[in-house]
DNA sequence: CGAGCGGTTGAGGCCCATCAACAAGGGTGG
DNA sequence: CCACCCTTGTTGATGGGCCTCAACCGCTCG
C-alpha cells in the first residue's frame, strides 16, 4: 500500500514538496522502477501550469487529467485526456508547454524528473521507455490533426468510441468531463457538441440516459462516422 | 565527398537495396555517427509508402520532402515538410504510418533502421538523440493542432513565416511546394490558399513577384496574424 | 496551335460559431 | 424541506468563413 499525500490548499507542484510521505518504487511504464509518491487532486485542481519548471513526471493512478494550452484570446485547446496508467508531463524542454488539471477526483503517481532523466542516461532500457511513451503521444497527436479536418459529428463519434475503449464497457460509457472539455478537445463549441450528441441520438446511434452517461445503441453507425471513409 | 546513388526507375525503398555505393559514417543528429548512403530523388518521387516495413531512417541533405497520410476519401493530409538537416522516417511501429515524397529534386542520407535501433540499445546517447528528435516532432505536431483551430489567413501567415525562417532570407522566401501542397498541409483548399495569398498582398503584408516567390513587405502584419492573439 | 496543368477569381451554399433564450440539476441557506 | 441561485446543458435563429463548382488566365509542351 502506498502512502497517500493530500495537502489541501497548497497550489500546484509546491504541494508535492510539502508531501513528506515516503516514496515507493513504482513503474513508469514497462520495466524498471523509480521512486514515486501518490498525490490526490480534487476536480478542476491544477497539477502544473504552462511555463512552470518541469520538475515531475506523472502517471494516472485513478481519475482523469486534462492537459491543455491557453491561447491568447482566452480560448483553451485541450491537448489530451489522461486515464489510469497514462503518463503525462514528459516533454523536451525544461519548462512545461502545457497546463494540467484534474477533470475529476484523481490520484497521481509523481516521479522526480531528475531521477527519470538520470536513469535514462545510464540505462538504455529507461531511455527506450521514454522514447516509446513519446512516440505513442506523437501518434495520438497526429491522429488529432487528421481528425481536426473532419466534420463535427465525425469528430464526436470518434471521441465517444475512443473514450468507450478506454473507460467504457461494451455497451456504454460514462463521460468524466463536461461539454466544455469535450468542445475544447475537439475544437468545437459546447453548442455544437450538444447538437451533435442530440443528432447521434436522433439517428439511434446512442442514447443519453443522463447528460454524463451514454449507451451505445448502434456501434456500426458510430464506427462508420468515426473512420476516415476508407482507411 | 559521398558516393551518390541514383538508380532511376526502381520504386520506393527497393532502390536503396539496389544501391551498391559504399556507406559512409554520417551524423543522424547531434553526436555519434552511423553508416549511411546518399540517394537522389526527382520531384514527386516516392521515398516510402504508408504501410510499408520501416527499414530506413532519412535525413535531408538537400531539397524538400513531404510526409503525408492518405485519407479514405482520397484526400491527403500533409503531416510535415522536411528541409535540409531534418530527420524523418522515425516512428514507433515497424511499418510506416505515413508516406513520403520528394517535393523537389532532393538528396537524402539513408540510414539503416536496424543499425540505429541497435546503437540505441547499447548507447544511451543515441537513445537520447532519438528521444530528442521525436520530442521535437511532437512539439511541431502540437503546434499544428493549435494552428488548425485558427482562421485560414492566420494559418497561412504562420506558414509563410515558418517557411521563411527555414529556407528564406530576411526579406523573401521561395515556395518549393505547390498550392496543393500548402492546402493539404494547412487543411484548406487550393482556392482558399490562393485567395488568402491575394488578401495578404492586398493588405501589403507580402508581394508575390512570381507564384513561387514571396517578398515580405510587412513582417509585423504577418506576425500579428500568425501569433495566437496574446500568447 | 491546342491540350493540359497550376493558379486565380467569382458565385452560391453548407457547416459551424455566435448570440440568445430556456430547461435542468445541484448546492446552499433560510 | 423548499426557495433560490448559479452552473451546465439544450435548442433556436442568424451570420460568416470556407468549401464547392465553375470560368478564366498564363505557361509549358507536344
Amino acid at each position: 500500500m502506498l502512502t497517500a499525500c493530500s495537502t489541501i490548499g497548497v497550489a500546484h507542484e509546491e504541494r508535492i514538496d510539502a508531501c513528506h510521505s515516503a516514496p515507493r518504487s513504482e513503474q513508469l511504464s514497462g520495466t524498471g522502477t523509480v521512486p514515486a509518491v501518490v498525490m490526490s487532486y480534487a476536480a478542476d485542481e491544477r497539477v502544473f501550469g504552462q511555463g512552470m519548471p518541469r520538475r515531475f513526471v506523472y502517471k494516472v493512478k485513478s481519475g482523469v487529467v486534462r492537459t491543455f494550452t491557453l491561447l491568447g484570446d482566452g480560448r483553451r485547446q485541450i491537448d489530451a485526456f489522461h486515464f489510469p496508467d497514462d503518463v503525462f508531463g514528459l516533454e523536451l524542454n525544461d519548462d512545461h508547454s502545457l497546463s494540467a488539471e484534474a477533470v475529476a477526483a484523481t490520484q497521481l503517481l509523481v516521479f522526480q524528473r531528475s531521477l527519470i532523466d538520470r536513469a535514462a542516461e545510464n540505462n538504455c532500457a529507461m531511455a527506450q521507455e521514454l522514447l516509446s511513451l513519446t512516440g505513442r503521444t506523437l501518434e495520438r497527436t497526429r491522429a488529432q490533426v487528421v481528425l481536426s479536418r473532419r466534420s463535427a459529428i465525425e469528430r464526436l463519434a470518434n471521441f465517444l468510441l475512443n473514450l468507450g475503449s478506454r473507460v467504457g464497457t461494451e455497451t456504454s460509457v460514462d463521460l468524466p468531463m463536461s461539454r466544455y472539455d469535450i468542445a475544447d478537445y475537439l475544437g468545437l463549441t459546447i453548442e455544437t457538441v450538444s447538437r451533435m450528441l442530440s443528432e447521434l441520438e436522433r439517428i439511434d446511434a446512442i442514447v443519453l440516459t443522463t447528460t454524463r452517461h451514454i449507451v451505445f445503441r448502434d456501434r456500426v453507425k458510430l464506427t462508420v462516422l468515426s473512420n476516415p471513409p476508407m482507411g
